[in-house]
DNA sequence: GCGAAATAATCAGTGCCCTGACTATCTGGG
DNA sequence: CCCAGATAGTCAGGGCACTGATTATTTCGC
């Protein structure tokens, strides 16, 4: 028997770190808006007017799955859709009313959901969590974008 | 503008961390093979015979989830399912040979995914990052769980 | 023995996530 | 000016993940 032992997978631990998450989530923040789409709202709260393609960016969401999310979102009346004048290819987005409502009273709840979450660990862990997380996701990242040269040569 | 920083989110960083995680492992593992798949292969390689529901436990997936992954397993051959005698309800897994090749193959390079994936930190910060990911997950998932009493009184 | 509660699995429905192919639009070189 | 290449968005297709409802089987209480 030649059986591995997940807990020391770090794909195996982030799987079961996010359904953790989305289980608080639905019980502590909400059950309609979802934290991919949360984040769409608080990216178009920092930037109004951006087009989708680089609210995804912002998000860390692929095109297609972008456009799902922000669909949903246009559906519930929270964002608005609108070609670009300067650039047809373009939507520029935009939050209504609605949608800076939900996106302040979600902000609250995000807050204090996340210090049940991360309560089991002390501060300077809260930060070490945060800081390891982020340089295994930056460098796996850094392996699929080919490394912009920092001076082209042409 | 009330926008919030999203990276010191642990719920954005936990689904960032886990794209980029597919993302390897679609380069460096399989394309074919997911990696809820092989958890699901390396449980039964540990407990042949388990039934579905345990697998679905084992590997943290509930039974939805564990259904269709099973079944797809299933279509590529990897996995025989029976009805147990015992018990018509349940159906008891096991691999085939093929399913058997597949995990030791897999689990190879699944380790050497691993040492890339968390290249970026040195032994003791891997160490940690398993702990302080597994205490935050586990704290999630008792939240849920009705902390099963340690003596029952009837 | 028999009917009610519990359990294993399935199904329908929703949402996230990616790739690869396609359409529409824009931009730049000849 | 016009067409080739780049870019924004859509669509089809596959897989993961959850909830709530349904079906089949077992088990427990009487």
């Amino acid at each position: 028997m030649a059986a591995v032992d997940l807990s020391t997978h770090p794909g195996h631990l982030a799987r079961r770190l996010q359904q953790a998450h989305y289980l608080l989530w639905n019980t502590m923040v909400s059950e309609e808006i979802t934290s991919p789409q949360f984040a769409v709202l608080n990216a178009l709260v920092a930037e109004p007017g951006l087009d989708q393609r680089t609210v995804g960016e912002r998000v860390g969401l692929d095109r297609s799955t972008i456009a799902e999310v922000i669909s949903r979102l246009g559906r519930r009346g929270l964002l608005d859709k609108v070609r670009d004048p300067q650039d047809g290819r373009r939507f520029l987005l935009r939050l209504t009313r609605e949608g800076e409502r939900v996106h302040r009273k979600l902000a609250v709840r995000t807050a204090r959901m996340n210090q049940v979450f991360l309560g089991p660990l002390s501060a300077e862990e809260q930060a070490l969590f945060f800081d390891l997380i982020r340089r295994v996701a930056d460098a796996a990242e850094g392996l699929r974008n080919p490394a912009e040269p920092l001076a082209a040569q042409p």
